[in-house]
DNA sequence: GCTTGAATAGGACGAGCGTGCTATTTTGCG
DNA sequence: CGCAAAATAGCACGCTCGTCCTATTCAAGC
């Protein structure tokens, strides 16, 4: 069995189950993601998809680090068009909400179902969950720089509260469905933002 | 098979079969429930198990619902020996607090696991979490009435912000653990209600 | 074009799942 | 105690799963 993909059909193959995959992860998790079921999707024979990948553990490795690339991109990289300071926040929390919106956010449903499970999948959860809170809070460190929240503001606390915000928005939208939450948050976002205005 | 537990015996493994599911559901989510793990754990056969509920989606409920009861009892229900008002809100986030500590909440990956698989099993989880959202609302609104809170206070916009800080504590301590959440979690109340305070 | 290795298929294995059917044990009531 | 009903056990069925082993098809370089 050979795991690395050597040809650009291999490739090829290799992103287009990961892509349904991701889709796959967005609507019932990351659990629920089964090599029968991917290769019936991709009108592969099971074999065809498991080597690919080696174990269905590599799998859903593959698919997590596949979803924190597209954020990375969607969302953050796509902020960095802004300027440093309270636009890009509001650039990030925009982008965020584009991503949330139609189909859930398969790192919040990883962040669920391995928080009691230790093992690498849970590693690789913590690890990225990490980095983003990481790029929020030196996205709030530079609205700080630029002298548009006051300079007692702790970044980091201002990370977390955003993040509740995010949170409860992804809660609502998936749960109640319609746009309240959208308004919600928004208005909360900004109660922030006041709060620490300089 | 008769499914009505009708004799205190049957009451009684029943019971005891719920509270040894809440505590798998706990750590591993509704879905990880198997009848057959759950007889293992209590030394029963699967049939044993499995006639006290009939099927498998109907345990799930049993579980949610006993779920949303022990919370009620624990959290709400505790809170209302505070006096109406901020007390009372300060209250439910510190029972709802130590609910959150230690293992995570069923109730919130229930609603992961289900938002976007229709069914029985998602309807229930809408409907408890509407009732805490009502009973959330209700308690910003007697702060409100108390005078402790402006008159032109939003309750569904304090509840929902309020969700908001507690699904990201539930997050934090998850994943990265720590008591540090736990303070910020505070310190965004404490903004929540400063914001808000007559 | 042929050959080498990658890509994929096919099938088998053991395990675990939910569920139904039929015993057997246990409980509670007269 | 004895009897009816409830509680539980035992077993079997069909299904899906991940994984392994082996064969076959396909693509790329000489």
């Amino acid at each position: 069995m050979m795991l690395a993909a050597a040809t650009p059909k291999g490739v090829a193959t290799r992103s287009a189950i990961i892509e349904r995959a991701i889709g796959q992860v967005r609507k019932q998790g990351l659990e629920s993601l089964s090599i029968g079921g991917l290769a019936q999707a991709a009108a592969m024979s099971k074999s065809g998809v498991f080597a690919h990948f080696g174990s269905r553990e590599d799998l859903q490795l593959a698919v997590l680090d596949a979803v924190a690339e597209d954020f990375s991109q969607e969302v953050l990289q796509a902020a960095f068009h802004q300027p440093r300071g309270v636009k890009r926040l509001r650039a990030i929390l925009a982008g965020w909400m584009d991503w949330t919106h139609g189909a859930g956010c398969p790192m919040i449903a990883a962040v669920i179902e391995y928080d009691d499970r230790p093992g690498t999948i849970r590693d690789r959860v913590v690890h990225w969950q990490r980095r983003l809170r990481e790029a929020l809070t030196r996205a709030a460190q530079l609205a700080i720089e630029t002298g548009e929240l006051r300079d007692d503001t702790d970044p980091a606390q201002f990370a977390f509260e955003m993040f509740g915000i995010v949170l409860v928005l992804h809660h609502d939208t998936r749960l109640f469905g319609g746009t309240d939450a959208i308004v919600r948050a928004t208005h909360a976002f900004d109660r922030l933002i006041a709060d620490h205005a300089a």
